[in-house]
DNA sequence: ATGCAGATAATCT
DNA sequence: GATTATCTGCATG
């Protein structure tokens, strides 16, 4: 292997044609190369079909917004939520089931420079939430230090700014960029191409479970799945209520505790 | 280390 | 109008 170079078969499409519970943990040790930054998956979570998973983005059936995981499997279900942030999923299961593995944590493998530019800036077509708008565009945040390497990734909406996928990537093919995969030329793959390599797989024993992080139904299932001892694995936050506006909550006067 | 509050807009009831 | 598959900065121990 050559310095700089990382070289691996890409997974194909029919590994994804599974339900999401099963992609799930297969996924871990894997690398998602899109353009030039690649990311080692470390921490991801199973979201089931309609009717079955309360927490799914599909309990309800398909809308303009979830139809992406409704079609072919290996496809990128990118959504917006809380107003800034970005998450990318993968697609399980045939057309005509509505099912994702969303990926909540990885290493930057690769491009890592740019994946540090991407977080630190205000740049790249998009918001970053919390930050402030200066940055001195080498490296270092506004408070003035440097974003640790294994932070770069560590969360699902910093994953999703560090490979730079935006709304326009919802949809993307995943496995369209197994040719460039193919030809050993990672930094080769051109923005807007995307691909999941074989990578290293995690060895079952060192893969963890447990329940999902920030829903408030399906509390229980332990769709969750982590390499145990990684440090780019995202620390557990439980769903919390928030109560936006006391006086516009209720009008009629009717504080709630 | 842990906890809270605020940001901010699409989506759904 | 309420909720949201979140992150960050600041406060506290």
């Amino acid at each position: 292997m050559g310095s700089g170079e990382l070289s691996s078969a890409a997974l194909p499409r029919g590994f994804f044609d599974r339900p999401s519970h099963e992609v799930a943990p297969e996924l871990l040790g894997r690398v998602l190369v899109h353009g030039p930054v690649a990311v080692r998956l470390t921490e991801v979570e199973a979201y089931g079909g309609p009717g079955e998973d309360p927490a799914a983005h599909t309990y309800r059936g398909k809308t303009p917004r979830n139809a992406v995981m409704f079609g072919p499997p290996g496809h990128l279900y990118v959504y917006f939520t809380y107003g800034m942030h970005f998450c990318a999923n993968l697609v399980c299961l045939p057309e005509g089931f509505g099912s994702a593995v969303l990926l909540r944590a990885g290493e930057v493998v690769a491009g890592i420079d740019e994946a540090r530019a991407r977080r630190t800036s205000t740049g790249n077509g998009r918001t970053s939430a919390g930050n402030s708008p200066t940055s001195t565009g080498n490296g270092t945040a506004a408070s003035g230090r440097a974003i640790p390497d294994r932070d770069l990734a560590r969360g699902p909406a910093r994953l999703a700014v560090a490979l730079g996928l935006l709304r326009e990537h919802n949809g993307l093919d995943a496995i369209a960029g197994a040719s460039f995969a193919a030809d050993r030329r990672l930094t080769g793959i051109p923005h807007g191409a995307a691909a999941v390599l074989e990578g290293r797989p995690a060895e079952a024993a060192s893969i963890r479970s447990g329940p999902r992080t920030g829903i408030s139904t399906a509390k229980d299932t332990p769709w969750r799945f982590w390499i145990d001892g990684d440090p780019t694995v995202s620390p557990y936050r439980a769903h919390v209520p928030r109560r936006r506006n006391a006086a516009a909550t209720s009008v009629g006067g009717a504080s709630r505790s």
